[in-house]
Formats: C-alpha cells, sequence, structure tokens
DNA sequence: CTGAAAGCGCTTACAG
DNA sequence: CTGAAAGCGCTTACAG
C-alpha cells in the first residue's frame, strides 16, 4: 500500500556510487569532492529524497520528540502553554506527542509510560492536581529521560522548574481590592495539595494581614478547577450570615462560576461584590462587566519550560543544579472589581 | 547519558541463547517450547524490557502515529474533537501528533510536509479556512498515506469525510427563531469560500423561504471566526435602518461577539433581538442570557474520522468508493431565543 | 525446537 | 576522495 520512499541506497544505485558516499554528499562532508556532492544533491531534490527519521532515530538512540501532559488541552491556560512548547520545539527541530492527565493522577501515569515506551527525549509537564508521589517521573529521569515541570511543581522531584509568581500575584490582587474598600473579601481556592493553591492562600493571608483585616476561616473555600465549583462556593458564600463583599477566585474557570452565580442571585458587580480571578484575559474581557485578573504569561512559561528541558536534553551531563524560574504575574483590572 | 534500555540482545546473552529464540518467545511463538517462553519472558519482565519501537518502525515502515491539523486546539470545538481522536487512536495501539494551521493555508501545508516527513501512518484533518487547494494531501495520499477530512471538508479531495449535517442545523435555527416570531432575521455567516459557510447560509436562506420570509442581502454578513468580527457585524446590522429582531451565529466565537456587542448596544436578549449560534454549549450557557446552539457532535466527529482513517490505514488496498458520513447536529434552546 | 543470516535506512570508524 | 563493513534493535524466512 504505502509507496516506498526514496532511500540513499536508491540514489547510490542510480548514479552508481556507494551508500557512503551518498550519505556524506548530503551531509556536506569536506571530504566529499564538489562534483560529487552536487550530482547527489541534485538527484536527491529531484527525487524529494528526505532523510528516514526513524533510521536515524535508531542509530542515534534519540526520536527528536518531546511529550507533554497537561491537565487539560481545552483549558486556555494550557492551550496557550502548548502554543509556546511547540514553538520553541519546533524551532530546535523536535517534535511533540501532547497528552491530556485530566486532572487524574492514573492517566497521568499511564501517559507517562506510553510516553517512556516511544523513547521521547524528555518529558514537560503540569502535573494532575492528583499527583503528589512523583515517582512515575523519578522512574523516568532513572532512564535518562529528563522531565521539567511548569505551572504546577512539586519539590519531591528534583528538575527544572518553571512557576508563575502565585503568591505575589495572589497579594496584589487581595490588595487591590482592600484598596478598593473591601473590607470582607472571600477567597475560594483550587484543589487542597497543590502548590499553587497553598501559595495563592499565602498572598491572600498575607494581604489582609499588612492591612490588619482579620483572617476568617469561612471565607476560604476550596473548590475543584470547574465553573460548578466556583458557582457552589458562591452560593455557599453568599448565604453566610455575615456575607462577602469581595470574591477572589484562583482559577479562571472558578471565577467564571462565580460570576455566573453572582448574577443569578442579583448581585451587582462591583457594588455589591467584587470580583477578582487568575484568569483568561480573551475570556474575563467578554464578560459583563468585565472581570479583573490576575493573567500568568501562558505562552512564555511554555517556551522557557522547553528551552530548559532542550538544554537537558542535549547538555552531555546532569547539570550541578536545578533551575527554578518564576515569572511575573501581571493584574488587568477591569470593571468587576472597581469601584466608582 | 540516556540509560541504554534493555534489549533483545542482552536478554539473549544472559540466557545464553539466540536473538531469534528471544524474539519469538516474547512474541509467544508456537515454535518455541515452554519452558523457553517461560525462561524469557520472566527475565524480560524482572528487567521491565519492552520492544524498541523505533525499531519496529524501521521494520514495518509503519510508524503507529497519526497526524491530526486543526485550526486551533484552543477552540473548543477542535479540542473536544481532538478528545475522540485520541480515544480511538489510542486504543487501536497509534499515537498522535497534533498540529495547528492557525487558519492558515501556509500552516497547514509545513504542517503536512512536518508530518509526511516524520512518515507517519496517517492524517485526520480540518482544514484552514484559507485552504481552497487540496495538493499538499493529494501529494500525501500519492504516497500511499491516507487523509481522512472532518468538519470542514472540501470535494476536491478523493478521500472519507465526517461533517455535520450543517445545512439542517441551520435550517432548524432560522426556523425556530422565525416560529418565535422574529420576522427580520440577520446571519452573520462564516469565511466565504468554507464549505460549511455556504451549506449554513442555505439552510437559512431555505427556512426563510419556506415561511415566505423574504431574503435581504443586507442582513447576511461574513465574518472570520473571531469574537471580534461577530462584534463589530453586530454593530454594523444593528445601526441599519432597518435593524434585525434577530441573530443568528456561524460559530460560538462569532456569536459570542454578538452577545457581547447587543449588550453593549442595550439590546435585550431575546425581547430585542433573539440570538443563537452554532455554539459550544459548556459556555454560551454561562452567558447572561444563555445562549441558545446547534451544538455538534465533536467528540463523536473526531472518533469517526479516526475509526476510518484507521481501517484505511490497516486495509491492503483502497477502498472501492469513499464515504462521507454527515453527523446530525442538535438544537438546544436557551434563553436568548425563547420569547416569554 | 533453535540458531545464523539478511535486512529495514542510515552513519561512521577504518582502509585504501 | 571513495568504498566495504559494522551496527542501531528488531523480525523472519531459511536451515538444521
Amino acid at each position: 500500500m504505502r509507496k516506498a520512499s526514496v532511500t540513499i541506497k536508491e540514489i547510490a544505485r542510480l548514479l552508481e556510487i556507494s551508500k557512503s558516499t551518498v550519505s556524506r554528499a548530503l551531509r556536506d562532508s569536506s571530504e566529499i569532492s564538489e562534483e560529487t556532492k552536487k550530482r547527489v544533491i541534485d538527484l536527491a531534490e529531484s527525487l524529494h529524497y528526505s532523510p528516514n527519521p526513524i533510521a536515524l532515530s535508531l542509530l542515534k538512540n534519540r526520536t527528536q520528540t518531546i511529550g507533554v501532559i497537561v491537565p487539560d488541552i481545552a483549558n486556555r491556560f494550557y492551550s496557550s502553554t502548548i502554543g509556546g512548547i511547540e514553538d520553541i520545539a519546533y524551532s530546535r527541530g523536535y517534535h511533540t506527542m501532547i497528552y491530556q492527565s485530566h486532572e487524574l493522577l492514573e492517566r497521568e501515569v499511564s501517559a507517562t509510560r506510553h510516553i517512556a515506551q516511544r523513547r521521547v527525549d524528555g518529558l514537560v509537564v503540569a502535573i494532575s492536581s492528583e499527583s503528589e508521589n512523583m515517582d512515575h517521573f523519578i522512574e523516568l529521569q532513572e532512564q535518562g529521560i529528563p522531565v521539567v515541570l511548569f505551572d504546577r511543581v512539586l519539590d519531591t522531584l528534583q528538575t527544572h522548574k518553571v512557576r508563575v509568581d502565585d503568591y505575589k500575584g495572589s497579594f496584589e490582587a487581595t490588595e487591590h481590592l482592600i484598596l478598593q474598600g473591601c473590607q470582607r473579601i472571600a477567597h475560594i481556592a483550587g484543589p487542597k495539595r497543590v502548590s499553587i493553591t497553598r501559595n495563592r492562600l499565602d498572598g491572600y493571608k498575607d494581604a489582609l494581614a499588612k492591612h490588619g483585616i482579620e483572617f476568617q476561616e469561612e471565607w476560604v473555600l476550596h473548590s475543584p478547577i470547574t465553573q460548578e465549583g466556583g458557582t457552589e462556593r458562591t452560593y455557599q458564600l453568599m448565604a453566610l450570615r455575615n456575607r462577602p463583599d469581595a470574591i477572589f477566585g484562583a482559577s479562571d474557570r472558578i471565577t467564571m462560576g462565580v460570576h455566573w452565580a453572582l448574577r443569578q442571585l442579583g448581585y451587582k458587580m462591583p457594588d455589591d461584590v467584587a470580583v477578582i480571578g487568575f484568569c483568561d484575559l480573551g475570556m474575563s474581557s467578554l464578560m459583563d462587566p468585565p472581570i479583573s485578573s490576575v493573567t500568568q504569561p501562558s505562552f512564555e512559561m511554555g517556551q522557557q519550560a522547553t528551552s530548559l528541558l532542550l538544554d537537558l536534553i542535549e547538555s552531555k551531563n546532569t547539570p550541578a543544579s536545578y533551575e527554578t524560574r518564576v515569572l511575573p504575574s501581571n493584574l488587568v483590572i477591569q470593571k468587576s472589581s472597581l469601584k466608582a
């Protein structure tokens, strides 16, 4: 069925020279005469020869492919991240193989094995919210396949990491609400164990503390990263005897749910309740009112993680130490938190 | 750096038997004694042996990988489609390699070459809105690499196709608006040359005709598939002397733009203007008011396209004829088009 | 039942 | 400057 591609052997046969010479001519080796080179290259071009990457892979024990695991590609944050990953990967001659964990450790583990079995050269991962155990990645590293973590990181894995300064982003968002005059600021946090969740919670608490506002246990709720989660938690918050005058959502999905719930309940933003989230700007600008957000340099995050990974792949030896890059977030104030 | 994986050679050496025997034992060949099989398999397991897929690829001239090109993975329609593609691919032992064309023919062509060069076994594509020329895919087919088209299809490529019944979806949406009492129904269509655009436009026109409503040129505008496009066209429509009382958007992004513009302009949905679109449900339900939509079975579309592709890949000979599967869309009425 | 040999497409010491 | 040979990890006719 599959038409055989042109091979070096074929070119050698047509030109009546050896495979070795063809190979060398194609790689522009200095040991080959200009004349021979020209004949080989001309024929190769007219035959649309392209080297078989499979053969090269077998030879070099390199596939020129990196694996990528994210929780969910439909999430704009991750799809933008993937854009950054592909940008760097392609420009450095690598392909990507993308997997989704759907926030399940089990799927992350099976994706990892799948990927390893395919002999990728390295792996870039935003771990699932269930992942506390890094054994599957450690196993990979032991096989000499480097892993770089981004977005969600965990101390238990020794490697390069790229993340956003959640603490600072969260601190700034909270402080902004305080400066707008909010006093009863609720925080709908992400899943409990995730590092990001803790950092954001800390930023929130510290901003309150700085401005002498007492931290209230009942104003912090944990939620999965879904719209429904945000909606339900908002109902819960607004039902409190002492209801909040601001809600700070820890993710875009959660914050969309907050926005929706508040409209349903008849509250005006920002006057009744000010809202801010860690959001995707494209989306939040479309809402009415547009949602203020801590935006993250997702594309750049993908780029940096990938370039760190490729450096690991291409360097001969293990680096002396691993690096954690912390990228700044950006506070974009829109109507949902801007009091007149 | 990279730790060598366990090979058949290694197992053969340890067991002091030949590579051939190991290979056969591992594939559970009937010519090998049970005893030898057991020894080989036990050792292979304890060594975590897994066959090198690269070597197999070279041997079989098969990569067990399919290429996927979509306009944009951040678009929920396509990310859901990818879910369906991966579902079938993985379950049948294939991997996927995903590329984005970003609606540019040039990037589609380069992705195609990239993919071909990587010797994928087949390709599943939703073509870019610029793609009128199918030469790059025809080239692939001539090399014996099958291509299956989904979502956006073109007659010029002879192959299996999977698409949604746009005509019917569009007809039903328009008829629904008419039954709600709308008389001046505008349609913001997609890019001109795309087959989907034409089908949807036809459905719209025919529904008007069926109900004796005269078609008005000025109420049909073409737009790129973006929110901005929808917003601008809405401004244009509402500025007309004879303004529409309903707007039917040809895509989710466009319809989000319509929704946003109408709110900005102070119109009430559905009373001033009823709105319906070809939408992603998750998103449109979150809007206020929630947007009625023609929903498409995106996951299933990915599944079907992939299973058709794998059939082509795995069958020895070219099929007698190619199949075009037309999946039904589904009309979901929400508040944006439901008059009291 | 088991092994030696050839070959998938390529590169690269080693000779000449 | 060019070629023959070995080898990457595997499978599979061909012998025995």
